[in-house]
DNA sequence: TTATTGTATCAACATTTGTTGATGTAAATT
DNA sequence: AATTTACATCAACAAATGTTGATACAATAA
């Protein structure tokens, strides 16, 4: 592993552990066991690193997305499909879910508003599946925006089972108990 | 309203806005139209600021919860209840709701640690329900901490959709949305 | 051989930021 | 009247922080 490598992999672990704001340029250098001039040998600035670390993750989810919503499935299928994306994302990358989740909020303008307007894109093409579904009457006649947020919420918190901490997690069937609660409930 | 209120007030805008790392002395100066050393007038230190706010939302949560958690309502109706506790707060406190989500990482010790605990007792009691539950039969038979996770999530996604927006929401209509999502899913 | 690339070192900078001390004034409380 | 309380002003400091410039050395590519 090259040491650009290297550093792009320890700043995803401080940047998870501390948060971007509070992580310096010297903490990194210090985690890198360089001089501090050195971290720019990597980043072209602090900014610069959450913004690629940010929007690569995030083109590679909405590319996967974009794949499952053109795709001929049924509603139903397409949300359980996207909950599968979700826990591989969150299972196989789980310091960069974390950072989508968490981080986006350091991003400063114009990466800000791109940020918020690619989220904003995805969560109407949820709501546009759940309205399908809706209407075709595989899903409950419910409030289509409180449907959406609820789904996605349900999804989004599994970072914070599985970011950082060294649970061996099958994959499979996190994904079915997401999936049946998503659809079912809890009630018996 | 007592200037000190005016800036508690002012200070919770600012900090939802911003984030608490972002907001510097300086800004919560200008939005008070102040001097920077007035501040002082009204807080011990930025930290402390953070903290007041944090433990007050937190310990008025708690006490409710533990009201609900210690009466002899059923699992299910219990996490009605909860369900109910969420909302309202979220809906009549939708900053300090908002707080209490993204900002106690901002936390320093030691009451960071205490925070972490608190909310740890929280969802251990949140998981006993669901246990009772699924143990009697009225809830399905699944993963208590995935369960516990799940619903948990579902509400507090909340304030992204009611904290700083001037929607004006029925607070009955969301509560049963959200008690009909975790209960019986989006299956038809 | 020469040029480039990746990495390292050291010193220094301009800002930002939390915080304090000394001081003043007007209103409320005693 | 005397005193406490709430609020205001100004200047200043010490620490933290992102960033840069100049320089050097070794390995790799041309």
């Amino acid at each position: 592993m090259t040491k650009r490598e290297e550093f792009k992999q320890a700043s995803l672990n401080l940047i998870h552990k501390k948060g971007f704001k509070a992580t310096t340029i010297r903490d990194l250098a210090e985690m890198m066991d360089c001089d501090v001039a050195n971290v720019y040998n990597y980043i072209d600035s602090k900014q610069g690193l959450l913004e690629s670390h940010l929007f690569e993750i995030n083109s590679e989810f909405h590319t996967q997305v974009d794949q499952i919503i053109s795709s001929s499935y049924s509603p139903i299928d397409k949300i359980k499909k996207l909950v599968s994306v979700y826990v591989e994302i969150t299972i196989t990358r789980p310091l960069e879910a974390s950072l989508l989740v968490n981080e986006w909020r350091s991003l400063k303008e114009p990466k800000l508003t791109e940020f918020i307007k690619a989220r904003e894109s995805f969560e109407r093409k949820v709501k546009k599946i759940i309205i399908e579904g809706i209407n075709d009457g595989t899903l409950r006649q419910m409030d289509p925006a409180l449907a959406t947020y609820s789904i996605l919420s349900s999804v989004r918190w599994l970072f914070n089972k599985y970011a950082g901490k060294k649970v061996k997690v099958n994959r499979i069937e996190v994904e079915k108990q997401i999936i049946e609660f998503v659809l079912q409930g809890i009630e018996s």
